[in-house]
DNA sequence: CATTTTCTGATAGACGTCTATCATTTTGAG
DNA sequence: CTCAAAATGATAGACGTCTATCAGAAAATG
């Protein structure tokens, strides 16, 4: 019952371990039957390829890069810490795993670090997409030279990378939707809070939120606060005025200190029932945020698995196979305070002990 | 930039390769200040053990056996999925696992089977623990010889396993509460259906749900329907009758046939509006309720992820690692039609295409 | 039938590690 | 200083696979 080399498939086909490899890896040259009596025996013994011998005998080592943002608000340092977390866990597959900082919000300097990545040997690219004719450029330079590319979070034009890893933004804005439609069961006034609806992301989130509120429901017209959080606290000061009924709100971006000082505001005054507030991702404020109570569903687009679906994907595609069609989609999380996923554990670098040793 | 062998360590260390391997392995006979190089060297340089170099000259390869129930109902059926999707996915990584049917409901039946696992070479065992004395002299013999005993979905005493896996009950039951609390913001009236409360995760479901429902919600006596489907569509009924403006049910345990065709009855009758439904596990006929709107949420106990997480805890002590405390502690996920997870997708045994070999 | 072409077998060295053995050097105790 | 004990070095064979090479056998060609 032990498990069949590839020395057993040959002695079984009748054939010799040279034909059976040349089979087993195509390197031609072989005669049709031949080929079918280890196919056969393969298939009898349930033979199956030990890959990490394979990969040792190879030499092959998979390198890989994250082209994550500087710190530009806490998510994409949880996202980074997520990439560090694997890139431990899977240093011992032989996969090499680096990170290169980004400038935010800078195409160009994004298409500079690309550009630089080019002779570094590299099978695989990811990276959060600023879409610019440079960027695309540097990208298809990479690909052409046979270098996986993947975006993260943030797309550019589907035919220009490889994969895409990334929200269902329309799932999102659904499940906001119908979260706050459960809290307005006979009807009541809503509140959409964007970023900018520019954003192909907001949009669509936006887009799912209509989707899925129930008909009776008033949703209000969208307020874009440009990331801006007094935008964003006196956008709900003043419709708490207009409307002192207002049920929900849905904070479809980011920008979340302005809304966290407005919701502690009304908390304190005894004026208005605090609306029931959904928004995005489980950072560190926002788990703190629902822990307290001010706010009461977060939507989190997972990075940790994002970026482990991001490997997979690129170590699918280093092994030439064939991504199924959706398996860059997120489907959102919805949480509550009382099914939050731990916090991520980033403990001081615990190394083996190598105590009690001689 | 390629990555140091241990070659590379022994010559910093400026000592042999035997020597280096006597301080990785722990083998002894070495004199402490060329232990403390060795160290040194192992730090200064970034090494890492090639695992599956190590593993391959070992030839030491995992064994572990999952232990379903055979079909009660389809959840398990959705867990025997899962084990043979990571089954396919670790074969690669010189991890073996096999599958045993066990009866359900029935503690001798799971004895016999664990009891003849005793001399089957096995590193560990997932079962879904039926307490019984049988069951647990079981365990502890194969314990005793080494094997790594985990359970799944249902526990033993704490002490005699090395792990578990399973749902958070208590959560799930806070996170059903917060979903009907949400639904009904001006008080109301909801029902609660268990299976049985003795049975330990239905009633810390139930628990967590009192917790977490708010103080202006009527909360009915719990209905226990010991799974017949006839008791649960009989509850459901009369419930309505009497409380024509019930808001709220949440379904802690199984038999939910009943609970669907009382529900479809409600949809037609267009006396009362449906009260919203939360309930448990997105098996099929669940995940069909959801996309139809039946039913409004779903606590998911992520049958999927726990056989990942088996298989982790699982390795992880056979490599002699010690598990984090909450480790065996599954989140729920809840879902509303809008972010269900794919299907899984059983598709037909897919091997490897051997077409165009010659 | 002779010759070329196609196919097959045998085998060696590598990958990084483990395990074991034996010879040699260093150390410490008396 | 002597001798045993402790520490170290050197090295070989294994694990399962890949890659390459070379010789020989079988098949196709004229």
């Amino acid at each position: 019952m032990v498990k069949p080399t590839l020395m057993d498939v040959a002695a079984a086909a009748g054939v010799s371990y040279a034909t059976a490899d040349r089979v087993l890896n195509r390197r031609g040259g072989v005669a049709e039957k031949s080929v079918l009596r280890v196919l056969a025996a393969i298939e009898q013994l349930g033979y199956t390829r030990d890959v990490t011998a394979a990969n040792l005998a190879r030499g092959r080592s998979y390198n890989y890069a994250f082209l994550i943002p500087a710190q530009a608000g806490a998510f994409f340092g949880e996202m980074r810490a997520a990439v560090k977390a694997e890139a431990k866990a899977r240093a011992s597959q032989r996969i090499n795993i680096t990170i290169e900082e980004v400038p935010a919000f800078n195409s160009d300097g994004l298409a500079e670090v690309l550009e630089s990545c080019i002779d570094r040997d590299l099978s695989g690219i990811c990276l959060v997409a600023i879409d610019s004719p440079r960027v695309r450029k540097a990208i298809q330079a990479l690909r052409a030279k046979g270098v996986f590319v993947l975006t993260l979070v943030a797309d550019t034009q589907s035919d220009s990378r490889d994969a895409y890893i990334g929200l269902d933004n329309l799932a999102a804005g659904r499940t906001a939707g119908r979260v706050l439609s459960l809290a307005s069961r006979d009807g009541g006034v809503v509140l959409p809070i964007a970023g900018s609806l520019d954003a192909a992301d907001h949009a669509l989130r936006f887009k799912g939120f209509k989707q899925a509120i129930a008909f009776d429901v008033t949703v209000l017209p969208v307020i874009e606060s440009f990331d801006r959080p007094e935008n964003v606290a006196e956008a709900v000061r003043s419709t708490l005025e207009a409307h002192p009924n207002l049920i929900g709100i849905y904070s479809i971006g980011s920008g979340q200190n302005g809304l966290f000082t407005a919701l502690s505001e009304v908390e304190k005054s005894a004026t208005y029932q605090r609306p029931v507030v959904v928004l995005h991702d489980l950072v560190g404020s926002v788990r703190t945020a629902l822990t307290i109570g001010l706010v009461d569903a977060v939507i989190d687009q997972k990075p940790d698995q994002q970026i482990a679906r991001a490997l997979d994907a690129m170590k699918a595609l280093s092994d030439g196979e064939t991504l199924p069609a959706d398996f860059g989609t997120i489907v959102p999380s919805l949480y509550f305070q009382d099914n939050m996923p731990p916090a991520p554990a980033d403990g001081p670098e615990k190394g083996p002990s190598y105590e009690q040793l001689f």
